[in-house]
DNA sequence: CTATATATTGCAAATTACTGCAATTTTATG
DNA sequence: CATAAAATTGCAGTAATTTGCAATATATAG
């Protein structure tokens, strides 16, 4: 067999898969695994696939992590942009950490006349440059992890506000065991945020359907709109739409 | 399956989750914890997440690397080393706002235990990067400009602790008419801090001396310690040297 | 403080990578 | 066609990487 011809079937090969082995390779093509290597090391040179160990990876598998990203992020923004009507003008509204909260901070237009509170920094920071947003952060100990205040003063004060809407997020959800936190402190944060909003809107992608971790927040009940970039007819969608909640 | 792949995994999962668990991901791909341990440790310095006991969070939000040019940039970094020594294990300290501020902020050692009061939006989120220190944010409305909180109810906040040292920065500073700002809510806040403080120092580039505004905030003289990047006797500190205030 | 979970370190086994070399095949050229 | 030069391939020995495990230290939660 030619060596053109391993490179092209190795170079399918990485494409199909995205990931290959040495040694499935050389068996495969029945020649010896240093063969291989040697192509494999040759076809990295070119930049048309990336060696490691023990195998080889497909350069788009490599930059999956911004593809992915980018992807995920696609996604993100849908749900943003189906929870951007619910701001409007003159509206008072609580706004949750985390990536798909930033995405709907990002797309509010410049004119949006509202009071925004948040506890995360980097919501703030986000908001902030919003020229006609009344920005009020809700301070007190910063998380590490979460970039949140979430001291106990937090919580009063979340408990003297009245939100027309909160925008918020999860880290898990599944229909029968609800919302779940990693942390303790987030889940107390957030169901003080619930507590203290007329509306609940959960932005979440559905990737995170069907999960769950140690800290209970709140039921799926407890929300008002569960938006997601899903189309609204989506079987995923059923458990929630039998739950009586909104769906979008 | 390929290392990379793992690591992969590892950062999809960190990125739609914004934290994972160790012992979460093993199970998930099958290989011991020791192994994503190692992952997670590779992928930590190569920065794509921050690794933390038990598991790793996502970097997304504290990547703000963004290399906005800062004026005199030296000649801040020269004033925030000459600061750093007066922020001792234990300290409970405030740290002002702007840029200067925030090159000392950078300079703190990761393993300096303080804790840190600030109403600075981008010194927080900059502080909170620093594993032993214990961050709080003092909350309130934010003010666009500034992006500082600025609210009444954070200047009744400041009066109730006391802080060991205050460093802190000024828009204007004359020998003769004191530090002066371009808003009045903010200099109601730094007086609120400098009373709160045992010893308050001020960060200030030489360049700012004899500039003033129409909001004056407070006396030289209110202040302790004057660090500027310039050498201790420099002619131009000499104004301040007569005020009685120590100066490096 | 105590118990549990996690981190670190060293180590051994398995796998993979690298190097030099020889056998074989391909290519270049008269 | 003949033949030397170059490229390709497999192999063997050695080096490096990866992985899991165990013992010990450290950190966290109650």
């Amino acid at each position: 067999m030619l060596k053109e011809e391993r490179h092209q079937k190795i170079l399918n090969e990485v494409s199909l898969r995205n990931r290959i082995l040495l040694t499935d390779m050389a068996e495969q093509l029945n020649v010896s695994v240093d063969t291989i290597r040697r192509d494999v090391t040759e076809l990295d040179k070119k930049l048309m696939l990336k060696k490691v160990h023990g195998g080889a990876i497909s350069l788009g598998f490599i930059t999956n992590n911004e593809t992915i990203d980018v992807f995920d992020l696609d996604e993100k923004k849908l749900i943003a942009s189906k929870a951007l009507p619910m701001i409007s003008d003159g509206a008072v509204i609580f706004i949750d950490g985390g990536t798909t909260c930033m995405e709907l901070v990002k797309l509010i237009p410049a004119n949006r006349k509202i009071t925004c509170f948040t506890v995360s920094l980097p919501i703030a920071l986000e908001l902030v440059k919003k020229q006609n947003v009344n920005l009020i952060f809700i301070g007190g100990k910063i998380s590490q992890e979460s970039h949140m205040s979430i001291s106990i003063g937090a919580i009063n004060e979340i408990s003297q506000i009245r939100f027309d809407y909160s925008f918020i997020s999860t880290g898990y959800i599944d229909p029968k065991h609800g919302l779940s936190e990693f942390d303790w402190e987030v889940v107390q944060i957030k169901r003080a945020i619930i507590k203290a909003s007329k509306k609940s809107i959960l932005l979440c992608i559905s990737k995170k359907f069907n999960s769950q971790q140690k800290y209970k927040c709140i039921d799926v009940i407890d929300i008002d709109t569960l938006i997601t970039e899903l189309e609204i007819e989506d079987p995923r969608l059923d458990p929630f739409k039998n739950l009586n909640i909104k769906v979008l």
